[in-house]
RNA sequence: GGGCCGUUAGCUCAGGUGGUAGAGCACCGGACUUUUAAUCCGAUGGUCGCAGGUUCGAGUCCUGCACGGCCCA
């Protein structure tokens, strides 16, 4: 068998697209125009004829212009219709021998399923009603050498999804259709927040101490300086020194890093909505969040009912509150005497399977019951209230109990989506506090946000909003893989 | 990190108990000038994820590895 002469199926697919590549430039063509002027979208032509009758359509002659990939093609002999899509939607193209020429009915019969190309003719309904261009003047504006997915299943292996997205937008017009979601749901954010006095900031992602939250930061190394630097894990430090600084409400809507495991519901780098309100505190911020959010939902997914899987989430204000110890007592056979002290929060969590009991502090033992008993059956929203200080360094505490902080964590679909409380600003706690985290944890105490806060902030409510999972929330995705547009996935050999 | 499941043509999928791989779409050739998952006829296309092992013989059984999915930590 003379081995070499054999060609692999998926390069022989690509032979026959570039045989019909030299085929055009043989003919003359330009394959790769550098410009197309449309008219008007595909989209914009179907919004603007959809309804409009046969009749209207070939008394008037709406000559159109326009471009687009070609996504299917049904050939009759000497004629053939096609259809044209900008991505969004799709129209009909009629191709004839008579219409186009000879010289045009080659071009036509060189192009492949995925090529781009430029249609002027006027438009008709065919006898089944469909909107339809008559193509007179035909203009290739790209050729695609491989194949598209296919068309009738589109592309469901989740790995190729995700690993080559662009297909996964093309083949499955569901998952277009909820990255477009994810945008509108982040430009709305940003309107009501606009709306409501907030100004958008930016502040570092590269940081020479990580601080903010408690997460294995990722490391990066400046060589002019010769300084190690941090991508955060949390922009909160720096937006509270613009507080300091006299912007009143500020926020910021981008990527935070965290070198941590991947899951569904974790990605190393994920968009965080982080917002800081002077003199507000964690009670209005609970009256936003819930404006914001079912005003979000509203105009985006255009319902407060959401499904979740085998459940619904219900967005109807108000929302419940209950503390961290109410909601362990309602969600599990727990009872009070078992919250009481250290030694019996301790069995319970023995009791429950909770691991490594003993390296974990009271506030973080309440935390983790918590965790194993009522985080994942909180499905509607729920403002969870009353952290331990402890575990909340940066929180404010209550003033009639100074154990625990003025705090909440905003819980939806059995997934933490939100965490936000009063701010500290007392620099002489906030430094013993964080004082105390770095003897414990070995981090480091970052002095300038001290220095910030001894200049004095005023009182503070700040809040932090996973995005990604609300956009999960929003769509009814269970895998945070489905709403990144390109999650980090391992390098495949030959990457 | 652990458990379970998956990986077969470009895409979507079949392939009881081991006997040398099939379909639909796409592609290629032919018919067809109002079809729309166009239709009809014909042909091509595979290192069955990778590497070992068992066997006369492995897509199928065993082991390891890679990548992915789900669950757990």
């Amino acid at each position: 068998m003379s081995d070499d002469q054999v060609q692999q199926p998926l390069e022989q697919l690509i032979a026959n697209r570039r045989n019909k590549l030299d085929g055009l430039v043989e003919l003359g063509i330009e394959v790769y125009p550098p410009r197309f002027r449309v008219q008007e979208s595909v989209s914009g032509l179907r919004k603007r004829f959809g309804e409009t009758p046969a009749e209207e359509l070939e008394q008037q002659e709406h000559r159109v212009r326009l471009a687009g990939r070609l996504r299917a093609i049904r050939g009759h002999g000497k004629a053939a219709f096609a259809d044209l899509s900008d991505g969004a939607s799709k129209i009909q193209l009629h191709l004839k021998k008579d219409r186009l020429g000879d010289e045009a009915w080659k071009v036509f019969k060189l192009l492949d399923l995925g090529d781009f190309v430029g249609v002027e003719g006027p438009l008709f309904r065919t006898r089944t009603g469909e909107l339809t261009v008559a193509v007179e003047r035909l203009t290739v504006l790209a050729k695609a050498l491989r194949p598209m997915p296919e068309k009738f299943h589109g592309l469901t292996d989740r790995e190729a999804r995700a690993r080559q997205r662009y297909l996964d937008l093309l083949a499955n017009p569901d998952s277009r259709e909820e990255f477009a979601t994810r945008s509108a749901i982040i430009s709305g954010i940003r309107r009501f927040l606009e709306a409501h006095g907030f100004m958008e900031v930016e502040t570092p992602m590269m940081q020479p101490i990580p601080g903010g939250a408690t997460a294995r930061p990722f490391t990066t190394h400046h060589n002019a300086l010769d300084l190690d630097l941090f991508l955060r894990i949390a922009p909160e430090l720096y937006l509270k020194r613009l507080i300091v600084g006299g912007f009143e409400r500020v926020f910021e809507l981008n990527r935070n890093f965290r070198n941590e495991g991947i899951s569904t519901r974790h990605n190393p780098e994920f968009t965080m909505l982080e917002l800081y309100w002077a003199y507000a505190d964690y009670e209005l911020l609970m009256e936003l969040t819930e404006e914001m959010i079912t005003e979000i939902a509203l105009g985006t997914v255009g319902s407060l009912e959401i499904s979740w899987g085998e459940q619904t989430i219900h967005l109807d204000r108000p929302w419940r509150r209950m503390s961290l110890r109410e909601a362990i007592l309602e969600h599990s056979d727990l009872g009070p005497e078992d919250l009481a002290d250290r030694s019996s929060m301790a069995a319970a969590a023995k009791r429950l399977g909770v691991e490594r009991i003993e390296e974990r502090s009271d506030g973080k033992l309440l935390a983790e019951l918590f965790e194993v008993t009522a985080e994942q059956r909180l499905i509607d929203p729920t403002f969870i209230t009353d952290f331990p200080r402890d575990i909340s360094p940066l929180a404010k505490s209550r003033a009639d109990d100074p154990d625990v902080v003025e705090r909440f964590e905003l819980f939806m679909g059995g997934i933490e989506l939100a965490n936000a409380y009063t701010e500290l600003n007392d620099p002489l706690e906030q430094r013993r506090r964080l004082e105390e985290q770095a003897a414990t944890t070995g981090g480091t105490v970052d002095e300038d946000f001290l220095l910030a806060l001894e200049h004095g902030m005023p009182p503070t409510g700040g809040e932090g909003i996973g995005i990604d999972r609300l956009v999960m929330l929003l769509t009814g995705r269970t895998s945070i893989r489905d709403v990144i547009l390109f999650p980090l996935l391992r390098p495949r050999d030959g990457e």
